[in-house]
RNA sequence: GGCCCAAUAGCUCAAUUGGAUAGAGCAACAGCCUUCUAAGCUGUAGGUUUCUGGUUCGAUCCCAGAUUGGGUCACCA
C-alpha cells in the first residue's frame, strides 16, 4: 500500500507540477494515533515545486490520490500533513489475507536463497554459563529464527573454546586439589565443578603473587614468576605436544563440562546445526599464520613469536603466535573461519559476540583479507551490549556473577509460586503444571532481555525480571492464553470460525487491531535488516496491549450479531497465531492456559 | 592518554531512521471482578530528550565542541 501511494505521489508531482522526484523524496508513514487517517504523506519537500502553501499543496495531491487509488476513501489535512483515509474493505481484506496464511509474515528459503551462518554462544570450557552468555544465546537463537523468517538458509554454529591456558588452569587445580572428585562423586553439575577449580587456581595464584611481592618482587614480576602459572604454561605446551596424560585429563574434564552445557542449552531452548571445537581448528589457524610469515604478510621476531603489523591500516600490532609456539585466540579464529568457508557455501557470516570484542573482529577481518580470502572483509560482527547489574558490572572476583542455571531455576520457582496463588491451573497434572511454569519463567527471562535494543548496554534487575505484570513476556503469554480460552468456548458452543469474513462495518478498536496486525511482515523484514529481536518484541507488545483493551471493552462471544461475532473470532484467532509466530522468532513458547 | 560507544520521566526501556502535542512498563495515587482468565483494564501525576552552538520548512535523531559513564588498546579470551 505504501509503495502504491508513493508511486502515485510521484505521478501527482509530475502531473501537477511537472517535476520528477525519486522515490526517496517521498515519505509515506503510518498516521499517528491522535489524527484521523491511516497513512500520512509529507508534502513539505514538494513546496519548492508547487510554490504554494503546504495546505494547498496537500489539498491538490490528496485529491489526485483519492481519484487514482480506489482503496482510499478520503483525506484530511492538518497543519500541512496530508492524512489519507483507507477504506474499511481494505482492512477486512488485510485480515482475511493474514488469517489465510498460517505463516503470515514469514518467507521461506528456496534453492537460490542465501546462506547465513550465525555463530553464537561460543563458551569457554573452564566455567559455567552466566548472565552474559544468556544474552548472547538468546540473541543468537532469535536472530537465527528471524533470518530464517526472512527466507535465508541458516546454519547455527558454535565454536567451543575447549583449549588454551584457561582450561589448563582448571585442570592443574583439579590435579592438585581435586582428590579425584567427579560430577558423579560430588553430585555437582559438570560445568560448575570445573568452574570451581578455575576459581581455586586463581586463589592459589593470588597467594603466590602476594608471597612474591612480600619478598620484594613487583606485581608484574610476580605474575610472571609464580610457580603455578609456569606450571599452567608447561601444561599448555604438553597439551599442544599431544602428551597422553594431559590429553586424557583434558578430555575427561571437558566431557563433564559438555554434559553441563547440554543441560543449560536444553533449558534455554537453544541449539546448533554445527559445532566447531577450537582444538580442531587452531592448527589450521597456525598453518595459515605460518603461511603468512612465508609470504611476508606477517613478521616473525627473533624470539619466534609472530606478529601482524596493522599500523598502516590504522590499527596496532597484533600477536598471532607466542614465542613458545602456542596459539592465541586470534590464531584459532582464523582457522575456524577458513574451515567454515570450505564446509559451507556461506553468503553471510554473522558473529554474535559482545561489543568488547569490536577491535578483535576488525583485526580478524583484516587479517583474513590480507591472507587472501575475499570474504574476509564481509564478516559481520553482531556486537551486542553488556549486561549490568544494579550493583554494577558482573565481576567473578567479587562473586557478583549471575549463574545461568541458578537464574533460570529461581525464575521457575517464582512462576510456580505466582501460578499456585492464582490457582488457574487446577485440574492439570503436576507434569503439565511444571511445563507451564517453565514456559512462563523462560518467557519472562527471554522477553526481558530481548525487548532491549541489542546494541545497547542493558540493566538486569533481578527483581524486575521476575515481574509478570506490564510489559513482560508472561503478560503477552497471558493474552495468548485468554484468546485460546475464547476459542475453546466458541468450539464448545459449536461455533465454526470462518476462513474469511465479508466486508462488514467494524469499529475503531477492531480497525486499529487489524492495522497493527497487518504490519507484521514489514516488522519481520526490519528485524532481519537491523538484526534486532527487539523490534519483534515491541511489535508483539503493541499488538497485545491493543488487544487487551479490545477484549476488555467489547465482548466477543456475547455479540448478538452472528457476522460480527464470527469476524471477532477470526480476528482474535489471527492475533493469537501472530503472537505465537512473533514469539517463536524470539524463541519464546506460549501456553494454552496459564 | 589514543580510538570506539552511550546519555530520553524517580527507575527500566520505546519513539516508524529528519516529522505533528516525545510514548510504554515499574514505582506512587484514585478507580473497575454476579460479565469471554483482574498475570487484565481506566484515570491522575511525572520531561528544558545531559549542556552549548550549527545545519533546515522542521532536530531526541545529522554535524562540531563540552560534561558524565562504559568499552578497548596484553605473549588473556
Amino acid at each position: 500500500m505504501e509503495i502504491l501511494i508513493r508511486n502515485k505521489v510521484i505521478e501527482a508531482i509530475k502531473v501537477l507540477y511537472g517535476q520528477i522526484v525519486d522515490e526517496k523524496q517521498v515519505q509515506v508513514q503510518t498516521t499517528r494515533k491522535e489524527f484521523a487517517g491511516d497513512k500520512t504523506v509529507m508534502v513539505f519537500p514538494f513546496l519548492r515545486f508547487s510554490k504554494k502553501t503546504a495546505e494547498q499543496t496537500a489539498e491538490e495531491i490528496g485529491a489526485f490520490l483519492v481519484d487514482s487509488i480506489t482503496e482510499l476513501s478520503g483525506y484530511n489535512i492538518v497543519k500541512g500533513f496530508l492524512n489519507l483515509e483507507i477504506s474499511n474493505n481494505y482492512w477486512i481484506n488485510q485480515l482475511n489475507m493474514a488469517a489465510a496464511d498460517e505463516n503470515f509474515g514469514f518467507k521461506f528459503s528456496g534453492e537460490n536463497s542465501e546462506m547465513v551462518m550465525i555463530e553464537y554462544s561460543s563458551p569457554n570450557t573452564n566455567k559455567p554459563l552466566h548472565l552474559g552468555h544468556i544474552r548472547n544465546n538468546l540473541l543468537g537463537f532469535s536472530i537465527s529464527e528471524i533470518m530464517k523468517a526472512n527466507g535465508n538458509k541458516v546454519v547455527k554454529t558454535n565454536i567451543v573454546n575447549d583449549r588454551g591456558i584457561h582450561i589448563c588452569k582448571s585442570m592443574l587445580a583439579w590435579q592438585k586439589l581435586g582428590q579425584g572428585e567427579t560430577p558423579e562423586s560430588s553430585g555437582k553439575k559438570g560445568d560448575h565443578l570445573v568452574g570451581e577449580y578455575y576459581v581455586k587456581f586463581d586463589q592459589l595464584f593470588k597467594k603466590e603473587i602476594a608471597a612474591l611481592v612480600a619478598e620484594g618482587s613487583t606485581e608484574d614480576e610476580a605474575k610472571e614468576k609464580a610457580p603455578i602459572i609456569k606450571e599452567a604454561r608447561e601444561m599448555l605446551l604438553k597439551w599442544e605436544a599431544n602428551d597422553p596424560e594431559t590429553r586424557e585429563l583434558w578430555e575427561t574434564m571437558n566431557s563433564w563440562v559438555y554434559a553441563g552445557f547440554a543441560e543449560t542449552y536444553k533449558t534455554l531452548g537453544v541449539d546448533f546445526d554445527k559445532i566447531y571445537y577450537e582444538s580442531n581448528t587452531y592448527t589450521v589457524g597456525r598453518d595459515e599464520v605460518l603461511r603468512g610469515v612465508k609470504e611476508g604478510i606477517f613478521e616473525q621476531m627473533d624470539d619466534t613469536s609472530v606478529w601482524a603489523d596493522l599500523s598502516k591500516d590504522g590499527l596496532d600490532r597484533k600477536i598471532l603466535l607466542r614465542s613458545d609456539g602456542t596459539s592465541v585466540y586470534m590464531t584459532q579464529d582464523i582457522g575456524t573461519a577458513k574451515i567454515r568457508y570450505s564446509d559451507y557455501p556461506i553468503d553471510h557470516m554473522i558473529y554474535v559476540v559482545g561489543n568488547e570484542q569490536i577491535y578483535h573482529f576488525q583485526v580478524l577481518s583484516l587479517l583474513l583479507d590480507k591472507l587472501g580470502y575475499k570474504w574476509g572483509k564481509d564478516l559481520y560482527h553482531f556486537s551486542y551490549g553488556m549486561v549490568e547489574l544494579p550493583q554494577g558490572k558482573m565481576k567473578s572476583r567479587e562473586g557478583t556473577v549471575v549463574d545461568a542455571d541458578d537464574l533460570v531455576a529461581g525464575m521457575i520457582d517464582v512462576a510456580r509460586k505466582v501460578s499456585e496463588e492464582l490457582g488457574k491451573l487446577d485440574g492439570y497434572s503436576d507434569e503439565e503444571k511444571e511445563r507451564i511454569y517453565h514456559t512462563v519463567a523462560l518467557g519472562a527471562l527471554k522477553y526481558f532481555i530481548l525487548k532491549v535494543d541489542p546494541k545497547k548496554t542493558m540493566m538486569f534487575n533481578p527483581e524486575e525480571s521476575i515481574d509478570f505484570n506490564g510489559n513482560t513476556g508472561p503478560f503477552i503469554q497471558y493474552t495468548y492464553a485468554r484468546i485460546q480460552s475464547v476459542l475453546r468456548k466458541a468450539a464448545d458452543a459449536g461455533i465454526e470460525i470462518p476462513l474469511e469474513v465479508p466486508a462488514i462495518e467494524i469499529n475503531e478498536k477492531e480497525c486499529a487491531l487489524i492495522k497493527i496486525l497487518s504490519s507484521f511482515p514489514s516488522v519481520v523484514e526490519d528485524a532481519g535488516q537491523n538484526h534486532s529481536p527487539a523490534l519483534v518484541a515491541n511489535f508483539v507488545y503493541d499488538l497485545v496491549k491493543e488487544f487487551n483493551q479490545f477484549y476488555h471493552d467489547i465482548s466477543i462471544m456475547n455479540e448478538p450479531d452472528e457476522q460480527i461475532r464470527k469476524f471477532r473470532l477470526l480476528l482474535a484467532k489471527t492475533i493469537g497465531s501472530t503472537i505465537k509466530n512473533g514469539f517463536s522468532l524470539l524463541g519464546i513458547e506460549v501456553p494454552e492456559r496459564m
